[in-house]
Order: C-alpha cells, then sequence, then structure tokens
DNA sequence: ACAAAATATGTTAGCGTTAACAATAAGCTC
DNA sequence: GAGCTTATTGTTAACGCTAACATATTTTGT
C-alpha cells in the first residue's frame, strides 16, 4: 500500500485512463483535475496530480478540441514576420491570449489576399475558436470561409467601416496626414512620397499625405512607388532615384522606417546634409530610429497595443459577450526628431 | 439526376460524411482523396472534389491526428521572434516543412530554460511529430519530456557532442575566435568584449574571442556583460561605460549586431572615428549592417540555412529515415568592412 | 481459360477526450 | 426524520477521422 509505484506503459503514450488507473478514479475526474474549475474533493484531485506527474501525461488537445467542440486555439494571419511591426503585434496578442490559455496558430501572408487565404484554408483545420486577421482587405472567399460555421474575427492595424465586423488600429490615412502637416510647418514645399511593398495601409498613409498636402495648399508630391520588399538597402536605392529625378526636393516621407533608415544612410555617405539639404520622415518608429544620426522623425503606431486590444476584443466575441466597441481607435503619435 | 445540388447542413461543421454523402460514396474514400496519395479512380475523386468544395468542406486535423496517430505538426521552440536572427531560422524551417504538409507550431522561451520547458509541455499536447530546438542546453526535465514517447528532436544553431543527438549549427566559439584574429591582424591590440542577453550561444562567441587573442598573444579584451536584452539603444550605452573605464581602447566586439549598430550610431554623436579611433565589431550580419555608416564588420551567420537543414534532417527522423549526419557544421563568414 | 495479382471501393472499430446524464453520499430545513 | 438541496464521483455515448481488414472488380501471366 506505502510504496506502490505507478508502472511506466510499455508502448503508446499515457493517456488519461493511465492516470485514473494510476489514481484509483475514473476518466472523467482526471479531465475536470486538469481543467480546474470542476468540483473535485482535494485529496482525489491531489492523487491525481500526483500520478499524472508520476507517468508524464500530457492532455491531448486532439482529443480534447474532438470532444468539446472547442479547440483553445486562436488562428493568427499576419502578412509578414520579417516585419517588427507585426512581432509586436503578435507579443501583443500573445500575452493576452497565453494568459486565458488559448494558443496561437500563425501563418503568414506574405502580403498577398490569394496566398492569405490558402493559409487561412490551413489554419481552419485546426478548428480554431476565433481568427485574427491583419488589415480590412479580404478576398470574398477568405470572408466567406469564416461564415460557416461563423467564427468570431478581429481584423488588426485598420479601422473597418463595415457594418457587424470588428477591428482594432488606427487611420493609417490620418498617419500620412500627419508627416504632411509637419512637412507644412517646417515649410517644405517641394516633397515626395517613396514607397514599397505596396500593401492597402502603405497606400492609404500616401492617399491621407497627399490628401492634407493639398488643404493646406501644397504641391502634390513627387511619388516613387515600388512592388519590392521594403528593406534598409532599397531605402538607399529609392532615395538614389528620387534625388536623380529632382535634385531640388526638400523633404521626402518614406512609407516605413525600413527605407527612411537606408535613405539616412544613404545621405551620410553622399555627405548630403539631414535635414538642411534633404528633410526625411519614415512610418513606424521603430527602436532603432531614435537612434540614427540623425535620429529619425516618424510616426509611432501602436502595434503592440494593438495586438493586446484585439485579443481582448477577440476573446470577449469568443464567450459571447459583445465588446464595447465594435471599433477601436488606438491613434499614432507623430515624432519630430532631428532628420526633419 | 441532372441538376442535384447538395444542400448546405443547418448546423454544426461539414464534415466528411456530409461530402461522402453528397459524393454518394463512403468517407473512407472521401478522406482518400484528401490525402492525395491512395488509389481512387478519376471519376470518385471529381465527384468528391466537386462536393467537398461545393460544402465548404476543411479536414480536421485533430480528428485525423487522433485516428492515424501522426499529427503532422512539428514544434518549434525559439529563444525570441523580436530577434531576426530567429525568424530567418523560422523561415527556413518552415519552406521546408509546409512543402511536405507540416505545420509549425511555435512557441517562444524567452531565452529562459525553464520557460522552454514549460512551453514545450504546452506545445507538446499538439502531439508533434517531431521537436526542434534552439540550442544544445535544456533542462533535464525538457529532454525527459521528450523520452516517452521518443520524438524526434534537432538542435539548432550549435553544434551537440552528445551521442544521439543531432544538431545544425556553427561553432558560435570559433565566430568568436574568428573576430580575435581579424582584431590581431588590423594590429589591435586593447580590445573589449562587450555582451547582453547572456544565453550560451553569447558566451560561447566569448570565450572564442578571449581563446584565440591569448593563441595570438594578446591580453584579455576588457569585458562588459549584462544581462539585459539586446537592442541598439543598450549598445550606445554600454559603448558609453566602455570608454570611460577604457578610453583607450582600440577595438571591441559587441556579441551581436544590434549592440554594434548602436554603438556605431553613438560614435558618430560623440564624434569618434571609426575604425579611425575605435573598431567595432558585430555578430550575425543582419541585413542593416552592410548599409551603416561606417558600414559594420561582422560574422554572417546562415541562419535561414539552418532552418532549412534542421527541419530537412527532422523530416528524414520523422520518416524512419537515418540523416547523413547526427552533426551538421554549416560555419559562418567574416564579412570584413569598414568599422575595422 | 483460370489462378494469381493488382486495383478500386466499402465496413468496422477505435484514437483520447468531454458533454450529458446518472448515481451516491452528505448536509439542511422545518 | 421525510424530503429537499448540494457536493462529489461515475457511466455512456459521441466528436471526425483513419488503420486494418474485407470485398468486389479488373488485369495479367501462361
Amino acid at each position: 500500500m506505502a510504496g506502490r509505484k505507478p508502472r511506466m506503459p510499455v508502448k503508446g503514450r499515457v493517456t488519461i485512463e493511465d492516470v485514473a488507473a494510476a489514481a484509483g478514479t475514473s476518466m472523467i475526474s482526471v479531465s475536470r483535475a486538469f481543467r480546474g474549475s470542476a468540483r473535485l474533493s482535494p485529496d482525489l484531485r491531489a492523487r491525481i496530480e500526483k500520478a499524472a506527474a508520476a507517468l508524464g501525461y500530457v492532455p491531448d488537445r486532439a482529443a480534447s478540441a474532438l470532444a468539446s467542440a472547442r479547440s483553445m486555439n486562436v488562428a493568427v494571419l499576419v502578412p509578414s514576420i520579417t516585419n517588427m511591426v507585426f512581432v509586436e503585434m503578435l507579443a501583443g496578442i500573445d500575452a493576452v491570449l497565453s494568459e486565458e490559455r488559448y494558443q496561437i496558430i500563425m501563418a503568414t501572408t506574405n502580403y498577398a489576399p490569394a496566398e492569405e487565404e490558402r493559409q487561412l484554408r490551413g489554419l481552419l483545420a485546426f478548428r480554431p475558436d476565433g481568427v485574427l486577421l491583419t488589415g480590412i482587405d479580404h478576398l470574398p472567399g477568405t470572408l466567406n470561409l469564416l461564415k460557416t460555421p461563423a467564427l468570431p474575427v478581429v481584423q488588426m492595424m485598420e479601422l473597418s467601416g463595415e457594418a457587424g465586423s470588428y477591428s482594432v488600429g488606427f487611420s493609417q490615412d490620418e498617419g500620412g496626414a500627419a508627416i504632411a502637416r509637419h512637412f507644412a510647418g517646417r515649410g517644405y514645399g517641394r516633397t515626395g512620397f517613396v514607397a514599397a511593398q505596396l500593401d492597402p495601409r502603405t497606400l492609404a498613409r500616401g492617399a491621407g499625405f497627399r490628401r492634407a498636402l493639398k488643404e493646406v495648399g501644397l504641391d502634390a508630391p513627387y511619388e516613387l512607388l515600388v512592388p519590392d520588399r521594403s528593406s534598409v538597402a532599397l531605402g538607399a536605392a529609392l532615395l538614389d532615384r528620387v534625388l536623380a529625378e529632382r535634385p531640388d526636393i526638400e523633404a521626402v516621407f518614406f512609407c516605413n522606417d525600413d527605407l527612411a533608415q537606408g535613405a539616412l544612410f544613404h545621405c551620410q555617405r553622399r555627405g548630403i546634409a539631414v535635414p538642411q539639404q534633404l528633410a526625411i520622415a519614415g512610418f513606424n518608429d521603430l527602436p532603432a530610429s531614435a537612434w540614427t544620426v540623425p535620429a529619425l522623425s516618424t510616426v509611432a503606431t501602436p502595434r503592440y497595443e494593438i495586438g493586446r486590444k484585439s485579443a481582448e476584443m477577440l476573446l470577449d466575441l469568443m464567450c459571447g459577450r459583445t465588446p464595447e466597441a465594435a471599433r477601436l481607435d488606438l491613434g499614432f503619435t507623430l515624432h519630430v526628431r532631428e532628420s526633419t
């Protein structure tokens, strides 16, 4: 009776049945012990926990999902994880969801709506209890996949006007406009907009920039848009092209900080004084942007907080609660530093 | 007979049974059709695919895993995804595994062995067919979790000497040594080693640096090691401390490019000429490192290839094949640029 | 032409877990 | 102390899929 050691089953994995046998109880009690909430006598719970630990039992999510119709998975689709912005957003999502014992199942879409749909189809095989999408532009087929059965969805980074849809983000358009007004305030008349990675958010920033320049009575910007992936290297190359076309340009708005940093480095190499000869602004406020020389003026975006709030909103939806707002604007902050 | 439309089931999800009924066949044939390989008449296959598409059927991995004892999941543990190095490694892993229809289930360990064990336990609930770990230092409990049932494991980034263990990476120690020899070749006598994020790989780089300096007859480096997370900002701060302590230092090896970039920016701000007054070297070769001014000398590490090769090795193990080598050294490349 | 092999499809049982219900023991009301 | 509630534990039947075996059907070899 005293030193009874549960014997390791020789083959196959340890199941709830093995634990039940070792603890001298039934499978359902073990199940309840592992899910915490159910009422169990402290004695039985302790016996079960001891037996489970001795056997090295790990619950099987697949079986659990099948039996309970809740997978405790959340599908997350982001364009890329090479981009820090989305990584920080993911960190925010995970901080909230892991607290509630949800597991993130993530896939990248490579900024392509068709790939988003393909990846979503793959993730749906995990029977997620909810879905987080990046952006508000999706293929009809993508939205259709989410309709049967109706899956809670929150869209991140942008704000949706659609009725019945949920979104957490900020106005990309207004972010671009803020840069335009800042340029105007500094007296820069001949401006440029340089963008790569032409996703909807990038284009919205450009549209806002253009709109606000017009509103304050400035000329339309010189624009250079390329479909390539953003990078520091590309930023340098694009600035070179801009200067070749418009040697007299006074201020350039790069659609993100990667490009802007590359442009700063290029100016240093070419001996162009920033901001005296040329002002440069970016978007996102990456960690390094405050430390470049000169420090980069940019729009700081609350992506960690977007991740958190999106996850919280999704949590509400998955639990059948109604979120406080269907559309949550977290705003942005213009950081004026040395480069403008 | 002609226009028979499969009717949308009103409640619950679409199952293999619904598809079988709509296609006028049995469940097992639908199952076979979706797994591709089994022999089915082209006619039947077409009917099934049509029915599945019409119903919007998506297979259920949980049920499949339960029935087949293969989850087609691979668990991947990385220290952090804020660090580009691991993100690129993940990209390599995904490129290989998604090709073979495996899904990555990923978690971050925050560089903490205990957290690694906790996260692994969570991932094991997905019944992965294999596991990819970062590094070769793990808690005994972590290794124990992988023993029953014996799970294929490949360790990434470092090379293991352990018999029966599989690893893909390069010698971190030799990487550090390469910097030391380069410093010696340039005639820098008073050197320093600055490190943050004191994980085993960081420490190995320092050890190699120290060893090689000794081998070429140079003094031991001045060392500054802090446990904080690496960042550009921290690099600047740490260089400041180094210069306060050792104003006459000639060359500093930073344990990674983030810190080194911060140091470069700091030098620019303080008007310190690099490399004339102070030489700076980093580790990893991040994309921006070739574009900073001056461009950063650093050790390029093959992390994308490490991801690919690790995944291929794991694939071998999961299919019962024996990998060509249990220990695959992918080496590294010293990039000498303007900063030294 | 007839056994043997290959191909194409179907039947049955079970993977590990939990929902729903059932049963028993213990406490409480008046 | 009968009748009620509450606390604790157990039983049974799925969940959606696939392995293993079984059964038709066709092809092949000689």
